[in-house]
DNA sequence: GTAGGGTTAG
């Protein structure tokens, strides 16, 4: 143990063994007022240099997230060792504070202390799920410079990041794993998951089968990998022949079926997990929800709750995602209520999920009061408040709300502007939406992506100014996708752009052949027409391609009962009262003068 | 250091 001011006095050797006992029990402790005490109690002991309790009081002060004061314990130390610089680093990456981060690495160079295989660890670490591929070569530099790839731990942890930032990452991932000359079953592990996650599930295949020993995690990963891609036959041979089964392999097939729609298995495996936590009753209420089987969901939810389990917030965010989609209200409310039961407040991102779902099911006014009762708003908030606001029409209120985001300090980011340009829309705000789109790069520094064209073509379309759209198609700095195309067609239909609609569809089959969506939109297009000679060539071409069209569906939701319409349906238990009702209401209309679009 | 559920995006 290294002491700055070594000090032999008996009564100090047993206040010292005390303190060690009090700074080990810190390990855990989110109660702030009692690592407070603590910290004070080091400091009247003038032990704040120690090299054993400084960097326990800066990873405490982390675990209660007051880095603040953790950089404060940091700075009372004159020459602080790799130990704290890494246990302050740690702390940085902790409180989302990535970029104080990597200035600490740089000032602890600076300051002649070299970094260790922990250092790189914990940066690495901070980058993944960030497809920083520049930050990972650099950290791989520092690395091979010091030589610490003879630590399997780093090396290991450099595939892991590697195969986080796409497929050229996933290239120097394998470009390392060859040349690695200990492998342990971590590095295959990882090297199997990056190859899982890059799409290369064949070449993952073949690495698992040449592994000379597999633990859990390679079947998980291999499984996992084949239930990400819906190959359920591949994954349930795999499953089968497992030596052993954990909640993890369960769950990963679990949630491949729940996936690929097909929730009798889904539950079936469900039924037979032999122990349950909360990742499966996660799977199987968000599959049933999503389907809009809310009765389904909901009995699942009560069940799990009398199970005794409580919800945390990747259950609810999960679930309320699935009532967001599939616009069950009712299911949505009954989550919200059960986290006001239970909950003394939500954080951030629950509240979020709420305000989204109340949204996207019609609720604005809910939406609104969650959204206002958020303490510490992030852009997701006000990103999923304005795009609530967008899509139902209310164009104003969502650009005043933009403005608001702006009053109070928050940066606006891409997603932002695809709900302003999706408010100006809906709004019929043309002018307003191309005035944002042109200013959107040189006021906020946002470069307009493909999802953004998608807007403004979408904009200009239903506005009626096709020829512009088609020139913006033409100018875009991208290649065109299909949404584009297919954004584009729906605007020839919308105003009977016939010609223009034969090239959009060229287009559109070179993109995606198998789409028949496009094929019947064309067709009513040149229906629209009376072109009824367009209307037999796109069926052949339909015919000749294999494309075919799956109808169109409706669904509202009545007292968590999903119901689901299709045309000329004639399959609800009350279809005939409906039937009725339909006619009434277009006597209605008729009456204040509303005229049917009969032509297409 | 590796495996399962997770908010905003036409």
């Amino acid at each position: 143990m290294q002491m700055c001011a070594p000090v032999r006095h008996p009564s100090w050797v047993s206040s010292r063994r005390l303190f060690e006992q009090k700074l080990s029990e810190l390990q855990k402790c989110t109660n702030l007022s009692h690592v407070k005490q603590v910290h004070a109690q080091i400091l009247k002991a003038n032990l704040h240099q120690d090299f054993y309790a400084a960097p326990k009081l800066v990873a405490a002060f982390s675990l209660c997230r007051q880095l603040a004061l953790a950089v404060n314990v940091f700075d009372q130390v004159q020459h602080p060792n790799a130990h704290l610089y890494n246990t302050l680093i740690r702390a940085q990456i902790q409180n989302s504070q990535t970029s104080q981060a990597f200035f600490t690495f740089f000032n602890m160079q600076g300051n002649g202390v070299c970094p260790d295989n922990f250092t790189y660890s914990f940066l690495l670490k901070a980058c993944s799920g960030k497809s920083w591929l520049p930050v990972v070569q650099m950290i791989h530099t520092h690395i091979e410079k010091y030589g610490f790839c003879s630590d399997i731990f780093v090396p290991n942890s450099l595939i892991d990041s590697y195969s986080k930032c796409g497929p050229l990452g996933i290239t120097s991932a394998k470009k390392l794993f060859t040349v690695m000359d200990e492998r342990d079953i971590v590095s295959w592990n990882s090297m199997i998951g990056g190859l899982v996650k890059a799409g290369g599930l064949v070449e993952a295949r073949r690495l698992f089968d040449e592994m000379p020993e597999r633990d859990a995690f390679s079947w998980n990963t291999m499984l996992d990998g084949y239930a990400k891609a819906g190959e359920m036959i591949e994954a349930f041979e795999l499953f089968e022949k497992m030596p052993e089964r954990n909640v993890v392999s369960w769950s990963t097939m679990v949630s491949g079926y729940s996936k690929a729609g097909d929730m009798d298995m889904a539950r079936m495996l469900f039924d037979k997990m032999p122990v349950k936590n909360l990742v499966p009753w996660t799977v199987i209420i968000s599959g049933y929800a999503e389907r809009g089987l809310a009765n389904e969901a909901s009995i699942f939810y009560d069940q799990m709750e009398e199970a005794g389990l409580k919800p945390d917030d990747g259950t609810i965010i999960s679930i309320l995602a699935a009532c967001a989609e599939s616009g069950l209200l009712g299911l949505g409310k009954k989550v919200h209520a059960s986290i006001e039961r239970t909950r003394f407040k939500c954080s951030t991102q629950v509240s979020n999920a709420l305000v989204d779902m109340y949204a996207k099911c019609g609720s604005l006014d809910k939406a609104f009061a969650v959204f206002d009762g958020i303490a510490k708003k992030d852009s997701v908030s006000w990103n999923a408040m304005l795009q609530g606001l967008g899509v139902h029409g209310h164009g104003k209120k969502a650009l005043q709300l933009f403005a608001r985001m702006k009053q109070e300090g928050f940066f606006p980011d891409k997603v932002t502007f695809i709900g302003v340009l999706c408010a100006c829309t809906h709004a019929g705000l043309v002018e307003e939406g191309l005035h944002y789109f042109h200013t959107m790069e040189i006021e906020y520094g946002i470069v307009p992506e493909v999802e953004h064209y998608g807007c403004v073509i979408d904009l200009l379309g239903r506005g009626g100014r096709l020829d512009e759209a088609f020139r913006l198609v033409h100018s875009m700095p991208m290649e065109p996708n299909c949404v584009i195309w297919g954004t584009l067609l729906g605007a020839c239909r919308v105003h009977n752009a016939v010609e223009l609609a034969g090239e959009v569809l060229d287009q559109l089959v070179k993109l995606a052949p198998s789409d028949p969506g496009s094929f019947s939109l064309l067709s009513n297009i040149y229906a629209a027409a009376g072109d009824w000679d367009g209307v037999a060539n796109v069926r052949l071409r339909m015919r000749s391609t294999g494309v075919q069209k799956p109808s169109g569906a409706s669904s509202i939701e009545v007292d968590n009962a999903v119901h689901e319409f299709t045309v000329f349906d004639e399959s609800h238990p009350q279809s005939e009262k409906i039937y009725q009702m339909i006619g009434r209401l277009v006597q209605n209309l008729k009456q204040v003068g509303y005229v049917p679009k009969v032509h297409s």
